[in-house]
DNA sequence: ATTGAAAATGCAAGTATTTGCATTAAAATA
DNA sequence: TATTTTAATGCAAATACTTGCATTTTCAAT
């Protein structure tokens, strides 16, 4: 793999700020960099670090697939289906899990920004009390 | 809500068979049954459904989100990111994390159907002896 | 420094998905 | 049953994403 230039500077957007973006959002911002790129060049850039495990490719409920670098402490997320909401967990419990799961299945887990939705205490609250 | 004759047609081609289809797949068995039905109402129908809790979403690595009916025995899926494979594992440790994380921050999960990437005994075998 | 192979990019066409708005069908109400 | 209200559908246009192929760039090997 040549090191690209697109690559590099969406690595770059990405560690930034501790940002989940979308391919629009990306492509958005790289335009401003080097206005000339094609969209697809960044969908295959994504792609392709995506595959190598340079990003992680999650659905954040955002009605498109989010992107983040890799590297930083191991994290997860709690979104909240109501209101968008996003909670960051740490690794541990899930660690575990995967680590059972691992020797239980002799399966090699790839898998490393993980999402799961639900509710948060303030949307249960508010169904709780007011109608629906 | 009303009881909408796509909701009641895609149900049953989910039920069917213990089937994860895409969207595509969806409208293409539609059709059959259903000639004159337009895409989008194949989409807004998924999406109603998606949202009641009627049918799950995720991404099993297939390119499009798929589509499975909520209602037997609640279960996830390692899938392999090599070779596709799809591993069918039980709900008791998946729930358990659940449980833990519901009580640390007062979340309350939606998530049934959880997907887990990584690589099978097969796949790590091989690359363990031949090259990369 | 040149040359050649491999990978990345651009471009254009194709496919998939979303959206706004008019119409139709279903449920609720009178 | 007739009328009103609300949700589902069709249609067409817009947007998002993918793909095949020609060209350019990068890296490694002269
Ligand atoms: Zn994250
Ligand atoms: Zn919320
Ligand atoms: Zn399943
Ligand atoms: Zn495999």
């Amino acid at each position: 793999m040549k090191t690209s230039s697109v690559e590099l500077i969406i690595l770059d957007l990405l560690s930034h700020e501790q940002a989940h973006l979308t391919a629009q959002e990306i492509y958005q911002q790289l335009k401003l960099r080097l206005p000339a790129v094609n969209p697809s060049t960044v969908y295959r850039a994504l792609e392709r670090m995506a595959h190598a495990g340079k990003i992680s490719v999650s659905d954040m409920g955002r009605g498109a697939m989010v992107y983040e670098a890799v590297g930083g402490e191991r994290h997860h997320h709690l979104v909240c289906q109501d209101c968008g909401a996003v909670m960051t967990i740490e690794d541990r419990p899930v660690n575990e899990l995967f680590r059972y799961l691992e020797g239980r299945y002799h399966f090699e887990m790839i898998t490393n920004h993980l999402i799961l939705f639900g509710r948060c205490q303030n949307c249960q609250k508010v169904s709780e009390s007011g109608r629906q």
